[in-house]
DNA sequence: ACCTGAACACCGTTCAAGT
DNA sequence: ACCTGAACACCGTTCAAGT
């Protein structure tokens, strides 16, 4: 709904553009939590304008998704054709664990908007969870990965560790990872 | 340093008790994030008389934690008695899971305060990690979990563990936690 | 069509004044 | 020794007025 940026009046386009790029920098060094007043400051325009553009905080995480998830949707693609299901697997878990970790929060608000369709993010968590689905169901069907777990799982999973590796050090933080993986396995 | 309530004058003791009944109610109801104005409210007493029992919101928590970790290390040495290690592990780990999923919020603020020295909670997740650690130990000695798993991998787990149970059915969470325990078993 | 920023609301936290 | 609550700070959010 909230869609791109189709037709603005040019400095409309540019203030969008900027608090775009603000506001990934401002996640990216103080969390999904940071004052929207200052990612306004930042990007040289008033707090009302903020709003106009992006009417809640997860419109603003969505529109900084949309880029990452058609990422994540390509290189699914890719991995559909790995010949080896388990390995696509568990490279796909990793790199959405990285994208779930990239900001500090990003991965409770992902969580929360999964079961919340009224949330701006619901539809990206879907997508996300979708792609998932498509590496799940070929490990499981060359009976690498436990056939009772789900794409749901798969996506609590990887928010689960992302999660806690905005609390821990990268090398613990892989070694969750690895465990959680070696989890969904079949015996 | 908080410490139990020693010698209060009977008014001061009886707002003490009065705010964490009070805080115990509000926590279950609405997490831990609610608004410490209205614990001091429901409790009857002035926003000034919560401060001055409990400096921060994580001194409140502490408070109320502190009866239930000696709950969980008495069911520790219990567990060590166990015949089967791995089984006395999954046990306690899920006693874990329930303790620090009883709070929605207060995953985060266990993780949080285990890295963070100065924090009130600080004391009581390095209790924990010990109580895991013992049966961590026996486990690993009794060859049914992975010798490089650690104490500190173990707390991180049962935290995101009940994290992800504050957002999933009860029957999902059940099978992420199966998959997890599963994962810190030796193949 | 879009932007501004004052105005309002809500909450955390402190501290001077009371008992 | 303890309690009260006004006062201050900070931030989210709205909206009337401007361009």
């Amino acid at each position: 709904m909230p869609g791109e940026p189709r037709r603005m009046r040019a400095d409309a386009r540019r203030n969008y553009e900027r608090l775009l790029a603000e506001a990934n920098t401002a996640f990216l060094a103080q969390g999904t939590e940071v004052s929207l007043e200052q990612i306004a400051k930042n990007a040289g325009v008033a707090i009302g304008t903020l709003y106009s553009h992006f009417p809640t905080r997860q419109a603003l995480l969505e529109a900084l998704m949309r880029e990452r998830i058609k990422t994540i949707t390509a290189r699914t693609r890719e991995l559909r054709e790995h010949p080896s299901p388990g390995e696509a697997l568990d490279t796909w878990v990793r790199a959405a664990v990285a994208h779930a970790g990239s900001y500090r929060g990003l991965a409770t608000s992902l969580m929360s908007a999964f079961e919340d369709e009224s949330s701006a993010l619901h539809a990206a968590c879907r997508e996300l969870t979708t792609a998932g689905e498509l590496l799940l169901d070929r490990a499981q069907q060359a009976g690498v990965v436990r056939p009772d777990a789900t794409a749901s799982d798969l996506f609590a999973l990887v928010n689960a560790m992302a999660w806690a590796g905005e609390s821990v050090p990268a090398d613990q933080a892989e070694r969750l990872l690895a465990f959680s993986l070696d989890g969904l396995r079949t015996r």
